[in-house]
DNA sequence: AAGTGGTCTAGACCACATT
DNA sequence: ATGTGGTCTAGACCACTTC
C-alpha cells in the first residue's frame, strides 16, 4: 500500500474513533512529515483524500481543520464509501436476479448511439428484476457490445454481470457516469415491483467504462421509491 | 493560474473539439512535460482532473487514452462541470423565490442534531417555493443557525442566500453532503409545484459546510419530478 | 512579520503491462 | 527487455491568512 493511503487510513480511522473530533485542527503538514517520516508532498496528497471524502478542510495560511461533523453523518460517511455496479447500490444484501429477457440483437439506432457502436451490430439486451433479500426492489435493462463481453451466458446474467468481467475477462470496470430521474411506474413495474399504477420510481440511467476506456455498458434501471436512495459528497474545486 | 490547471484546461479543450477522439492514446507523460516545459508530476496532476471528470482513462505501464464516448456524452459532461447550492441545480436559468416562511425559531431536536448544535438554540427557519423561469419547481426548507449565519434579511432570502454569505460575511461554501430519494408528493407539495396528490416527487437532503469547516445548512427539497435530473460521474479508486 | 498550505522541480525508484 | 504510469523525495518558491 502507498504511503500516502496509509496515512489516510490511519488519520480517517482517527477521526472516526473521535481522537480528533468536529472543529479540531490538525497538525500542520510539517508535523506529519516527521511522525510518518515522509516528505511534504506524501502528507499533502493523504489529507487530500480525506478532503475528497468530506471528512476535512484545508485553509492556505492558516491550517488544516475536522469538518463540523456530526456523528450521524461521520457514520454515513464511512458507510457509504463509493462503489461501482448497479448492484452495488445495495451494498451488504444479498442479491439475485429473475430473468425476464436474455437475448442477442441487432442494435436499434438509440441504443447503438449510447453504446457509440454502429446501428444493427448485436448486442445483449439484458432485462432483470433485481432481488434484494427477498424483495423486488429494481427492474434493470442492459445492453452491452457481444464484441467488448464475449461469452456471456444465463447463468452469469442470473447472477453479478461485474463479476463475470472482472473474473473470466479479467477485465476491470473503471467508471460509470450516471443520470438520475424521476417519475411514475408504468403498470408493468408497478407490477413486477409490487407498486401501485402512478406510484414514483427512480430511474438511473448508466453508461460504463472498463479501465481500457472502452464503453461496455449502457442501462437504466427502475427502482422502488422507498428504498432508494444515493449519497455523495460536493467539493468546491 | 496553476500550471496544471492550464494544462488540463488546454487538454480538455482538445478531447472536446475533436483534436483528440474516442480512444485515441494521448501523447506520454513524458512528452507533455517537453511540450509544456513542466515536470512530470504536473503532468500528471493535469491529467488526473480529466480522469476524475471522466474523459480519460490511464493505464500504468500502457498509457492515456481519450475514453470511448460518444458526443452526447462529452457535452453533457462539460455542461455539468459540478456546482455547489441547491439553486445551482437548475444551471443558466433565472431562480426565484416565494417566501412561504421566514422566521427564526428554536431548533428542535432533530434540526439541532443535524445542524450539530443544541437543542433549543435559535435558527432560521426558511421555507420557500424556487421559482425558475417564471414556474415552481421545487420547494426548499432550509434552516442555518444564527450564530454562524449572523444579519440574514428578507430579501436576502427572496433572493439568494448562497449569494449573501459569499458577499456579505466574506465566508465561502465549501462542500455539501447530499442524499437522494424519491417519494409522493403531500396535498401541500402537490399544489405549490402543480401536480397531482401522490405524483412523485425527488427528496435532495443537503447539509452544508463553509470553507471553515462549519457546519452552516441543514435544508431537504423536494423537486417536480418532470424537471428533476441529477448527473455524476463514478471512478473505481 | 510569521507561518500556513499550494505549486513545482529534477530525479530516483517501483509496479505493472506489453512485445 | 522495454517502456508505461505511480510513488516519493528534498528543497525551492509562492499565495494566502492571521496577528
Amino acid at each position: 500500500m502507498p504511503k500516502y493511503m496509509h496515512i489516510a487510513n490511519v488519520l480517517r480511522n482517527q477521526i472516526m474513533s473521535g481522537e480528533y473530533v468536529a472543529n479540531q485542527q490538525l497538525p500542520l503538514e510539517k508535523e506529519f512529515c516527521e511522525v510518518f517520516s515522509v516528505s511534504k508532498m506524501t502528507v499533502k496528497k493523504a489529507l487530500d483524500i480525506l478532503v475528497s471524502e468530506g471528512l476535512i478542510i484545508k485553509r492556505r495560511g492558516y491550517g488544516t481543520f475536522v469538518k463540523d461533523l456530526t456523528q450521524v453523518e461521520i457514520q454515513r460517511l464511512m458507510m457509504s464509501r463509493q462503489f461501482i455496479g448497479t448492484s452495488a447500490l445495495y451494498t451488504k444484501s444479498e442479491v439475485r436476479s429473475k430473468v425476464i429477457n436474455f437475448t442477442v440483437d441487432a442494435a436499434p439506432a438509440d441504443i447503438a448511439e449510447h453504446l457509440n457502436i454502429e446501428e444493427g451490430s448485436f448486442v445483449y439486451n439484458i432485462y432483470r428484476v433485481r432481488i434484494v433479500d427477498g424483495e423486488p426492489l429494481a427492474i434493470e435493462h442492459t445492453y452491452m457490445s457481444i464484441d467488448v463481453i464475449p461469452g456471456l451466458k444465463l447463468e452469469n446474467v442470473q447472477g453479478s454481470i461485474y463479476e463475470y468481467i472482472e473474473v473470466n475477462l479479467n477485465s476491470a470496470i473503471q467508471s460509470a457516469h450516471r443520470k438520475i430521474r424521476v417519475r411514475k411506474a408504468t403498470d408493468f413495474e408497478a407490477n413486477e415491483l409490487g407498486l401501485e399504477i402512478g406510484d414514483p420510481v427512480g430511474i438511473v440511467e448508466q453508461t460504463g467504462y472498463l479501465n481500457t476506456g472502452e464503453l461496455f455498458e449502457y442501462s437504466f434501471s427502475i427502482h422502488k421509491y422507498d428504498s432508494f436512495q444515493i449519497e455523495f459528497v460536493l467539493t468546491r474545486e
